[in-house]
This record gives C-alpha cells, structure tokens and sequence, in this order.
RNA sequence: GCGUCCGUAGCUCAACUGGAUAGAGCGUCGGCCUCCGGAGCCGAAGGUUGUGGGUUCGAGCCCCGCCGGACGCACCA
C-alpha cells in the first residue's frame, strides 16, 4: 500500500508527463504544516520552474489542470507557487478501512532490504554501565526496531569492551585486594573497587605499576591464571549487564566483544603495512590522514599492545565478510566522531563498500546543567537510575489508580517507569544535550511516556465496555472535524515510520505520535463513541481501534511498552 | 591553536532536510465536569531563532565573519 505522500507523487509525475515534462527529479509531497493550506503540499511548480526558467504559478497552474485527483480530493495553487492538496473525507475513509485491515499499519517492507549490523550499548567489563550508556542503548534498540519492521535484515552486535590495559589493574586487585564475599553480594561493584584500588596504588607506588603491567602482559601471552580470572571479570560483568537488558527489554543477536577479534590484529597490521596504508611512527603503527586530521590512527602500540582501532578495523572486516553486511550502524557518542571519521576513512582507502553511519548523541547533563553525576561526582549506575524510575512510577500509579491489583501495579509501574526514561531519550533530538528531570519524564501531561500509555489506555477502555468484541465491519463515514482531523493524522504513519532513518532520529516518531495522540485527545473530548448511532459509532470504533493498535505499534518501535489499565 | 557539535518563548524542547504567519509542554492568566478514565479539552499572554553579512522567489536550516557554551585533539576505550 503506497503512503499518502506516495500516491500524492505518483499523481504528480503523471501530471507532469501529461504537459510534456518528463523527469522532473524527485518530487516531495508533504504534510501542510497549517490546515489553511491544504492537507499536504509540494513545492515542485517552484523547484521546476526555476529549472525550467518558467514562472512557478502559471506552471502550477498547468500541473493542477492535468492532475487526476477525483479520488482522493482536491489541489489548488497557492501563494508563490504552491500546490495544496485538500484530501477528500470518501478518500479518507477509503484509506482508514484499509489501515483497520492491514496488521501493519500501512507500512511496507522495503523492497530493497539491506542486512544492517547495527553496533549500540557497548559497557565495558568491570565497570557498570551508567548513564552514558543509555542513549546508545535505547537509541540503538529503537533503530534496530525500526530497521527491522521496514524489513531489512538487522543484526544487532553488543561490542563489549572486555579487553584493554585496565585489565593488568584488575588482576593486581583480584590478586591482592579482593574480598570474596563482596564478590558475591555484588560482583561488579567488588571489580571496581579493587580496579580503582590497584589504580590508586599504582599512581603512588611505581612498582606496583610495574606489576600490573607484568599482570596484564601475561594475560595477554594467555598465562592460565590471569586468562581464568579475566573469564570470571567478563562473566560477572555480562550476567550484571543481563539485568538491565532484561529490565530494559532489550535484546542482541550477537555480543562479540572486544577479545574476539583478538586473532585477527597481528594480521590487520600487518596487511596494512604490507598494503602501503600504514607505517611506523615513533615506534607504533600508524594510519595518517591528514585531511581529516593531523593525528595518527594508531592502530599498534609502541609496546606491541593493539588499541580499539585495530580491533574496529578487524571488527569492520569480521562484519563485512561473514555478515555480507551493507551497513554498519554505530551508535556511539559524538565525542568519538573522528575516530569514526578516521576508521570510515582507512576503510574506503581500502576499498570497502558500504553505508558505514556513526550514529552521533549528545550528553544527558544533571539539572545543573553540568554532565550527570552522583553527589560524590561519579557517572549514575544505569541498574539505580532504572531502579528509581521504576520507583517513581509505582508511587505514581498508587497515587491515581488504587484500584489496581498488587500484581498489576508492579507490572503497570516496570511499563510506565522503563518507558518514561527511554521516551525521554526518544522524543528528543539525539545530537541535543538533554537535561535529565525525573519530574518531566514522568508526567502525565506534555510529550511524555506517561501521557501517551495513558491515551492509550482511555482509548482501550472504551472497547472493554463492549458487549461483543469488536471487529471492523465495512465502510467508514466521517463527517466531524475532529474525526477527519485524526484521520488525516494516522494516514502520516507510514511516511513518518521510514522518515525516522533519514537522519536516524526517532525523535520525530516520538512527536507524531504525541501529536496523534493530542488529536485523539480532541476526537474524544468532542466526539462520544459508545452512545452515538449505529454508523457513527461504528466508524468512531474503528478510529479508535486503529488509533489504539497504532500507538502500541509506534511505542513498541522505540521499545516502549502499553498497559491496558494504569 | 585546530577540529566537531550546539545556541530558538521565563524554563525544557520541536520544526518532516530550503517553504507560506517559527510550534508544543511546563509555568502565568481565563474558561469547560448530569457524558466512554478531567491523567483531559478550549482560549490568552509570551520571539529581531546569539550576532553581522551573503546566497534566492523564500533561510531557524545553506556559505563567510564574530560572540558564547560543550566536547575531542599520539599510543585509554
């Protein structure tokens, strides 16, 4: 089923023909953003005409006079140029009837589908993933989403960071410092301790220093001891990030860490050197790229050791070859932009084909305005942020349902608390610093989680007074401007659904759907449902099913759940 | 110093990739509950989009210069 804003195009590149003007380039049809004009608009008299070297409103003037619209509404030229398109109610229904048949909303799958890798979350071992870890993690999972039900072939790929020099700390202290039973009670709080220790010892004691280095050089030749102890690390530390994706719903299709590709790296610089690309440089293995900066991208150590860059070099390779990836996604934090730029770079040099993306974010700042901290200054353990939001939440839905079972409260609190946090990640541009508001996320009025779960359960609650359960019948009379106005609404779906990837921000699904669901909100306040005649409140049912089904689908495409009651 | 990102209502944020009179929420002020969940709806006030130029039918968005902020710049990831 092709989107409004396709069929719209279509109409145009036939009107278009029909006066002689045969490939105009891509036309865009959009949402009006005043209803004065139209439902939907094109700019395209404007960007032809001064192509053509024609005024724009007489060749509007001509488009309009051969467009065949009688099915859908009707177009005027307007102001310099424009054609407005006004959608006609018939049209409107016609479509409504379709969406309320078709499971997915009117969105098609691609007919180009990619395999698309997909690297997001990415904590590292031995230090619990905090605040910093959110946005790549909730953002990438909503991509992945999203991806996948256009109907590209997504690989998700947790790249955790359990190997690098912090390791040769982490077995001094595991050797010297640990205390068994904090190991059991919370295993990676015990691995930061005694890592933070050993550090502390090491800055004042340089022969210890020495001995982390010995430690971390003999885990590295593979010395059975400290290869053992670094197993236990990695083990307590993925069972501890389990938690949190369990609690976040999230899930990977892979999670090679760093240590995989371990294998590869001698081979990764030694093919670079021998391929011309890399060169030693005061004693380490560097890549140049003076156009993009005037630092190297090292990719071996003066010491031998091999940094993150050889390992995304081998990564890169790994994906490619046995994934046939034709892209590769990385949601990571803009502060690594030119270690992306550097890596993307090295990687067309070498010939590989591929949409490579570094998926930028800002930072989530406290409300102080400076970069979020606990009051000792460290970054907020994710597993306590998450703990609280879900806290928050339960007090909340206490407050203002006390009807609601104990069992059911838990659940509704887990949904709306979980969703408030990545919502507020969601609906908000994924390059701005956002400032993280407990109060904000959490309530119930403006573009929250809260407020939308909650349109969808008043929604929802309509249908729960049904004597029989409801199915779409046959067609749709709408006459009510608030019934047109949420109809002209959830038609956008589809164009806003794959939107989301040009640019990579879901944010804009987030404001669509807080948006629709302000237009629900009217239809509702204006329009009764259960106690209008038997037409009127069959189509209102059908909007209200549609509205319901698309909102749910919308929030479980940035991983946000619904609850039926709250 | 070089590079990247950002600067929009009192506050927090949008603006469909260059479209028409820049939109929401909070806060402030004023209306609406014999009616499906008022956790809602309707309305008012609030702006020289940091600033000065440029490009064009048209700029918050593109280009150049300033001002202010964040981050990154050789062996951490």
């Amino acid at each position: 089923m092709a989107t409004v804003s396709e069929i719209l195009q279509e109409r145009l590149q036939d009107a278009l023909r029909a006066i002689g003007i045969g490939n105009g380039g891509l036309l865009q049809a959009t949402p009006t953003a005043d209803p004065r004009h139209g439902d939907y608009q094109t700019n395209a008299a404007m960007v032809l005409g001064k192509k053509l070297k024609q005024k724009p409103r007489s060749l509007a003037g001509r488009i309009v006079a051969h467009l065949s619209l009688s099915d859908i509404g009707i177009a005027e030229v307007a102001g310099p140029g424009f054609i407005n398109f006004r959608l006609s109610p018939d049209f409107l229904g016609h479509r409504l009837h379709e969406l309320a048949l078709d499971e997915r909303l009117g969105v098609e799958r691609t007919e180009n589908p990619k395999t698309v890798v997909i690297d997001f979350s990415s904590p590292n071992i031995a230090k619990p993933m905090h605040v910093g870890h959110i946005r790549s993690t909730v953002l990438g999972d909503a991509l992945a989403n999203i991806t996948r039900f256009l109907g590209h072939h997504v690989i998700t790929d947790n790249h955790i960071g359990d190997w690098g020099t912090q390791f040769g700390k982490i077995i001094f202290g595991w050797k010297h410092l640990l205390i068994a039973e904090n190991l059991d009670s919370d295993p990676v709080s015990e691995l930061v301790r005694i890592y933070r220790e050993a550090d502390t010892a090491a800055k004042k004691d340089s022969a210890i220093l020495e001995e982390c280095r010995q430690e971390l050089v003999k885990l590295q030749r593979g010395d059975n001891e400290n290869r053992r102890i670094w197993q236990r690390c990695v083990d307590l530390s993925i069972e501890g990030f389990a938690k949190i994706y369990d609690l976040l719903g999230v899930r990977f299709d892979y999670q090679l860490s760093e240590s995989f590709y371990n294998p590869e790296l001698p081979r990764v610089v030694q093919e670079l050197q021998e391929r011309g690309f890399a060169e030693v440089s005061d004693g380490a293995v560097v890549v140049w790229d003076r156009a993009l900066s005037e630092d190297p991208f090292i990719i071996r150590k003066s010491d031998g050791g091999y940094p993150y860059a050889a390992t995304d070099i081998a990564t890169l390779q790994y994906r490619l070859d046995r994934w046939r990836a034709e892209a590769i996604w990385y949601v990571v934090g803009a502060p690594q932009q030119l270690h992306f730029q550097q890596l993307f770079s090295l990687a067309r040099r070498l010939g590989y084909q591929g949409d490579l993306q570094h998926i930028a974010f800002g930072s989530i700042l406290g409300e102080d305005h400076k970069l979020m901290r606990t009051r000792s200054g460290e970054s907020v353990p994710l597993q306590a942020l998450l703990d609280e939001a879900v806290l928050r939440a339960t007090a909340i839905v206490a407050e203002k349902n006390p009807e609601l079972s104990e069992q059911e409260r838990r659940s509704v609190s887990r949904i709306v608390g979980i969703g408030a946090v990545k919502y507020s990640e969601l609906s908000q541009h994924r390059m701005t610093d956002y400032i993280f508001s407990w109060d904000k996320m959490l309530s119930l009025q403006g573009n929250t989680a809260p407020y939308l779960q909650n349109a969808y359960v008043r929604c929802r609650s309509i249908f729960r007074k049904l004597p029989i359960p409801f199915s779409a019948t046959i067609s749709i009379i709408l006459r009510e401007q608030a019934e047109l106005r949420l109809a002209k609404k959830i038609l956008q779906f589809p164009d806003i659904v794959s939107a989301v990837l040009d640019g990579f921000k879901p944010n804009i699904l987030a404001t669509y759907l807080y948006d629709m669901a302000a237009e629900f909100h009217g239809f509702y306040e204006s329009c009764p449902v259960l106690s209008a005649e038997p037409a009127v409140r069959e189509a209102r049912l059908i909007l209200c099913d549609i509205f319901s089904r698309l909102l749910r689908t919308g929030l479980h495409l940035l991983g946000i759940q619904v609850p039926e009651k709250m």
